[in-house]
DNA sequence: TTATTAAATGAAATCGATTACACCCAACCA
DNA sequence: TGGTTGGGTGTAATCGATTTCATTTAATAA
């Protein structure tokens, strides 16, 4: 039953807890016959193998603990799914940590890379900053990123480059004819905020268009942020044909500030999003995204944390930057 | 840094590894001078204890296993917040486990329950039959179930009941004029489609009307198999004027279905799902749906288990029904 | 001052597995 | 026949914490 032991096992098969222990770790060490026994008692009794007793002699868990922003939002759940397979077939397990875009309930997942209940840690996206994901690092603790990218010798990270992603946005609605196009940034601390700032300003300038800072608003990566930062643009009162919100989200509530003042997209609002959220192709007109390759980034950040862990041969590839594509549907099509 | 241990710590502040494990666990047995250069050894060596040692030791893990179909439904996402804040509430911690809609994986991850890595688990409408459920109970490990009633004295359940939440949608649907009313289900073997079949038939029988059983279609629970099935539905050439879908996934396949057959929503076909995905607000026309409450039977269900767990009181209410909320939208109202 | 009691502390057992090391014994060789 | 060899097995140390029980120290009462 339920609390069975080794020793239990060892008894009832007439044998020492040594040897039960090597047919439960398929030791090549022991007799057929025995071999019989054991696991015939083990049968027998139900026993399972406490992972507590085992994890602490062997010091590893093969665990592998995965911490995101939102477990509701798709992006992660896909990401996840990545790394999940992945580790998988490798023998790890995967625990999945909601961080409800707290700072501190990141950190405070963070322990169980620290007290030993996980032998790895993949942050997707997190709020710790690059210093306090180094000095994690730096401890000798096993970390990798994604969707992020810190220069560090032993932290692996996928990514995609943001900067690229927002230019070839930008330059999608130029070549659509825009020429006032507004940018709805994340958190104002998030890299990829930044980063697809960046990319905003670069097309811009690329294309001989004034960068105007009035047309840069913040709207939290949620959906009344979106709304929020509409509204504000409008009410400025400076002319603009089209949004390039940071995500999904964010452009969700650009439609619905829309369809309040009446402005109609994409005749006289183009909008384009990042993430192809699943609502994207549901919403009408059909919302332009950015796909990002999210189960891909998941695996193979995995696989090369595992990597990692387990041969403590550091290839010295440990940047994957994979490019995301944008998918030009209704919302930002000139008729 | 990363491999201090008690011991060490004992050392550095000249006492034993007792009373280093009493200023861990806040034990008031200890004088505050003592405590202080405990602390202070602590701090300067970085200590953190190992998890695993402890929970070796105290045979509890304050860790409680969730189980849910697939991480990327909403549904399950919600739940386990509810189960995750409630959780953290009482010091435990989660660990979510996505079973990817398979069998074999609900039970890999129920090892984790045997093997004592979580000290509870909570089974998200679980693919495992009762008699299998049961017999974990029965063994002495401690399950708590969402979406499902198993009657069994250690078992909690939170639940919706599903028969009356059906009638009231068929009743709507009969009260919007509808006479024939086809009813999309999911997995053939799972229970929440068998109530809501109940239910549904239950109305058409208090209403006086017919049981057709060629409007019955099966649907998986996924878009594409209410795609599918809708278009089963209408080769057979029997007239319907409404589709009751047993979930928002099935009904978008109705959707979709429909715009390919230019059939009109809600003018030549009323549709309802069930789950208030988020998508349902922002299809056109807005679908009908039916709200429950998600995140309250996650945090209902863990704090009932945690009790459990703790006190080996088992108060005599185990079964918590909650109510579910039928949300009329533009799909099912006729002009 | 001494007896009594309570508060602090430490030594060692314990949780349940893995594994280094020692040992036994049958098979083989010289 | 005696000495190697090595496969099979057992004993005991170990992982790193908690906790029981015994002991020391300090505080209080007599």
């Amino acid at each position: 039953m339920k609390d069975s032991k080794i020793i239990d096992v060892a008894r009832r098969a007439n044998v020492s807890v040594a040897t039960v222990s090597r047919v439960l770790n398929a030791s090549h060490l022991v007799s057929p016959k025995t071999k019989e026994k054991v696991l015939k008692a083990i049968e027998e009794m139900n026993y399972t193998p406490n992972a507590l007793a085992k994890n602490l002699r062997s010091r590893k868990t093969m665990t592998l603990g995965v911490v995101v922003s939102d477990i509701l939002v798709a992006y992660y759940a896909e990401i996840i799914k990545g790394i999940e397979n992945t580790a998988n077939s490798l023998q790890y397990k995967i625990l999945i940590c909601d961080a409800q875009n707290q700072k501190e309930k990141e950190q405070e997942y963070m322990s169980l890379l620290m007290n030993r209940t996980v032998d790895g840690m993949i942050l997707v996206t997190p709020k710790l900053s690059n210093k306090e994901i180094a000095a994690y690092a730096d401890n000798g603790y096993t970390i990798g990123l994604i969707g992020r990218f810190i220069d560090h010798p032993n932290i692996p990270c996928a990514y995609t480059d943001n900067v690229k992603m927002a230019k070839e946005v930008v330059n999608h609605l130029i070549g659509q004819g825009h020429e006032k196009i507004a940018f709805l940034s994340g958190y104002a601390d998030a890299i990829d905020s930044y980063e697809r700032l960046e990319g905003y300003m670069k097309a811009l300038r690329d294309a001989g268009m004034p960068f105007i800072p009035d047309l840069i608003e913040n709207g939290n990566f949620n959906e009344e942020g979106g709304y929020a930062a509409f509204k504000r643009l409008k009410e400025k009162n400076i002319d603009f044909t089209a949004v390039f919100a940071a995500n999904d989200e964010m452009a969700l509530g650009v439609y619905k500030a829309c369809r309040e003042l009446s402005i109609e997209i994409p005749r006289q609002m183009a909008v384009v999003g990042v993430d192809n959220n699943r609502i994207t192709k549901y919403v009408t007109p059909k919302m332009s995204t950015v796909e990002q390759p999210k189960y891909t980034m998941g695996a193979l950040l995995a696989e090369k944390l595992i990597d990692q862990m387990n041969d403590n041969a550091f290839s010295d590839k440990r940047a994957f930057k994979v490019d995301s594509k944008l998918l030009i549907r209704e919302s930002s099509l000139s008729s």
